[in-house]
DNA sequence: GGAGTTTATGGAAGATAATGGAAGATACTG
DNA sequence: CAGTATCTTCCATTATCTTCCATAAACTCC
């Protein structure tokens, strides 16, 4: 890829996700870190970024563009970092369908030039890969939970049940012996056409999440593949799932990533 | 192929791709990459690419009426004012369709809290509900149209097809005694189902699109109620639009848009 | 129609720019 | 204040650009 191009998809990349380090830019345009830093530093000359220790940041988040926030603050560095692990799991070509949810947001900012085709009803996902012409973002269609930017309803469910995916990307919002919870209804009905339309199924949970049980039941262990979380997760429920044949990723949160 | 030709088709492709590298025009026009290169130079003189290494890109992505590009935008006091007049056609509690582009988008701006449903393919104009409560957001399946932020394909268009509103509101890219034109062909039959399934359509063009055909028609007049344009407008097919029963309404460019 | 001239084309050699990595300097973390 | 990560600066490698030249096509003039 050529500089010109690089560059303008390291400011949309910026657009999107406001914060980002070199690292995730890099994997981002397939390039190296100092390739980066330099472009990095390139851009800010035309002030429309700023540099910071370890990364960069969008200097003037444009009101007017369909950036949707994701200023999630809680558990960051652990969804950074199972997000990095998650996407290590996915092969080159492979067309994945991404969930909702700031940790699934995560995975997508490490999937880099991997995933040709991107089937989500996450629109901060969708804008995330709007800006490249490598990528086909297929969006679901529906209604936008206030404030989430996720799409939910009949028209969602209807997209992934007609869809196919080589991977499905999931979260939840508590897991036990039992299966994997949800707090939001109307997002459980999605998940479930998610899992029946991918051929495997990772779901991505941070260890805060294990052993708890959220109002929705979305399924039990039958379709789940993979399950990636952090150290931090109880080894007992770690162990649990292993013996049911679910291969459990534990990603080491790097103290890198700062704040935003 | 003659230099003429080889080179139009170069513009065309970089207006599509935004940027290329040498090899891939080279290859896109059958010619070594040495004579590509002088062609790239040679347009360069006319102002509308840039060299860059490694490639070109275009100078002036947004010649066209649907590329969401935050930076500059044509004619942007004029859209404003048309859009705060569309906004005003609209009754309180309406159901609303929103075509993608930016004149659009400045409809959208202005609606305020008057209409409770949206139904939109284009991600802006979806954000910029999507904080609101008191709004719901009905965003098409499709996929996005890089850089546009528009969902396009059949789920786009089976989206409207499904979906009945009381107004539609839209914009071309050009308008002519004949009826009006567009030039993303993926986006015409989106409109063309918008068309289909609204009780009123409002058409949003500014003053510079009139008299002018754009590649693709979209439709005649018949289903056409209310053309709104700015003062800048030719008198002639303004008037030849009034006869044949449309209300055009011609919005005044205020002077607190300052031009950007 | 034909010879000479102009223009276009594709490739080659040296010059220039971009890239990725390494070593030492600097900033952050606890 | 120690340990780590990141930054700066540099260098070797690679890719691209410029300039030039030989060839081929189109044009001009007779």
């Amino acid at each position: 890829m050529h500089p010109e191009e690089r560059r303008a998809k390291i400011e949309a990349y910026l657009q999107a996700a406001e914060f980002a380090s070199l690292e995730e830019l890099a994997q981002h345009v397939g390039a190296s870190v100092s390739t980066v830093r330099r472009d990095v530093a390139e851009l800010e000359e035309g002030k429309s970024i700023r540099r910071t220790h370890g990364g960069a940041r969008i200097l003037q988040p444009k009101t007017d563009e369909f950036v949707f926030n994701v200023r999630d603050t809680h558990q960051v560095p652990e969804k950074e970092s199972i997000g990095e692990a998650c996407a290590a799991l996915i092969e080159p070509g492979q067309n994945v369908i991404i969930d909702s949810g700031t940790t699934c947001f995560h995975v997508a900012k490490h999937l880099g030039e991997k995933v040709a085709q991107v089937i989500t009803n996450s629109l901060p996902v969708a804008h995330l890969f709007s800006g490249s012409n490598r990528h086909e973002v297929h969006v679901s269609g529906g209604v936008i939970y206030p404030r989430l930017g996720t799409l939910v309803g009949p028209d969602a469910v209807a997209t992934f049940s007609r869809m196919h995916a080589d991977v499905a990307i999931l979260s939840g919002s508590g897991i036990a012996e039992d299966g994997i919870y949800n707090s939001h209804a109307l997002i459980v009905d999605i998940q479930r056409a998610m899992i029946a339309g991918a051929a495997k199924v990772i779901f991505c949970i941070d260890g805060t999440k294990f052993e708890r049980r959220s109002t929705f039941f979305l399924c039990d262990f039958a379709k789940v593949d993979v399950v990636v979380t952090d150290t931090g997760a109880p080894a007992a429920l770690v162990e649990t799932l292993r013996a049911r044949g679910i291969n459990v990723v534990l990603a080491a949160v790097s103290p890198r990533h700062p704040t935003a």
